[in-house]
DNA sequence: ACAATAGTGTCTATGAGACAATATAAA
DNA sequence: TTTATATTGTCTCATAGACACTATTGT
């Protein structure tokens, strides 16, 4: 066909969907990974738990609305932790209503990040994501969600990332835990400690220490400058 | 606000983009790592060399999207080795004449994966990956091409992909000319023979052998069942 | 015979995991 | 004192990398 015709190339007729940003928003808080969820309030899934999500703006870049959700559900100013794209989710009747593509954006916060209330009715909350996976979730939402789990699990492994779900200052422990936590295993605490402070860039002493509860104190951290880690920390069973 | 004029419920007035999908299709060939490209017949960016992609089609998943125009770029039934998305890219202006938000892909496809001619002026060619983030592509192409080439440097480490690259059979140099090439570093014949051979599923021999010029004859395999490499191949220092 | 590639074996340094031992707090 | 947590040190096993050596072909 002559290029004039080219599918690619023949702007008029190109077929418009709506691209929207989801967002899982994962957090460690009582022990337990959870995620941000709201409350539909208009159909389809009305009553039903879902992401959080919006309408990419004309102007606006695929981080930039990520952020802005992020912000509004959260009410926080920056969005603090991590923020990355996960994956495109684009099946032609994953909404019932028109055809959406919605990319679907990873963060990792700490827990003081307090979701708000929102202007409407919406209210988002931290879920444990075992109750987030066996409820039922809006749209492909658990599929979204599957996989978040599954990319933070292993982001965990090889960048420094669960600095991320901690404090701008966090002991080893707090540290620890975090593995612990999303991996979902017994780590000892003495053979992490020997790998984490030896990672060079990964964890920075502040010098300053903290009493929590019966123990040694224990001393603080921040980031360090690292973001791979080499060689990476493992698990027994990579479900990726 | 009101749920009705909610952002994510106002249906009517939601701003309409083009989805699209683009390809970022790799092989191994000629001891290089070569990326499948178009030389664009239309403005913008008329005569430079591109991504393949094209329109994602109102009945047509995304993954559907991406191994259609794999398959229509390089003229296979079915497209063969690796196909998987890497990362979808929707700044505001990547385009100038409209909003296009497309999801790129990444294939790994054998040699033997011959680009045809299409129907139109537009010829599909391998051209070395050098070549091609030397040229000026269209678009933010060369953004993509650099992302997946990051994306497929990391997964030889941890996944048995680089099989994607051989054919049905393959040696075990074959194999490590892959890693060579898509690394760019030379590996230790004995070690990783050694290495390949002795972690389970990931080549099966299948009893015949090949006399490729002077030396001994190699052992045919062909792949095991293994996905993940676990524990991974290393190289020096991983660019992602 | 010689060169070239395929494949096996050996040695060493490094890191992971098990776990003893010490430090310092609360109860 | 007892208990709990933090931190350091030691030991052992597995693996990566260096490299000697054997096997089997073409020239």
């Amino acid at each position: 066909m002559p290029p004039s015709t080219r599918p690619a190339d023949d702007l008029a007729g190109f077929p418009p969907v709506a691209a929207t940003v989801d967002l899982v928003a994962l957090t460690v808080r009582d022990d337990a990974l959870q995620v941000l969820v709201v409350t539909r309030t208009g159909d389809p899934h009305a009553g039903e738990l879902a992401l959080p999500g919006g309408f990419v703006h004309p102007d606006e870049d695929l981080d930039s609305a990520a952020a802005r959700v992020l912000v509004e559900e959260t009410g926080m100013r920056r969005p603090p932790g991590h923020l990355e794209q996960l994956k495109t989710y684009g099946a032609p009747n994953r909404d019932p209503r028109l055809r959406v593509v919605s990319v679907a954006y990873l963060a990792m916060a700490p827990t003081r990040l307090d979701p708000r209330v929102r202007g409407d009715a919406a209210v988002a909350a931290w879920v444990p994501v075992e109750r987030a996976l066996t409820a039922p979730l809006a749209f492909d939402h658990t599929t979204i969600l599957t996989d978040a789990i599954s990319r933070a699990r292993s982001k965990l492994e090889y960048t420094s990332l669960a600095a991320a779900f901690c404090g701008p200052e966090f002991t080893v422990s707090n540290l620890r835990r975090v593995y612990e936590v999303v991996w979902g295993v017994r780590l000892d605490p003495r053979n992490f400690h020997r790998k984490v402070s030896s990672t060079p860039g990964f964890i920075i002493d502040t010098g300053h220490t903290v009493i929590d509860g019966p123990g040694r104190p224990a001393a603080l951290y921040r980031r360090g400058p690292a973001t791979m880690l080499v060689p990476p920390l493992t698990r027994e069973q990579p479900d990726t």
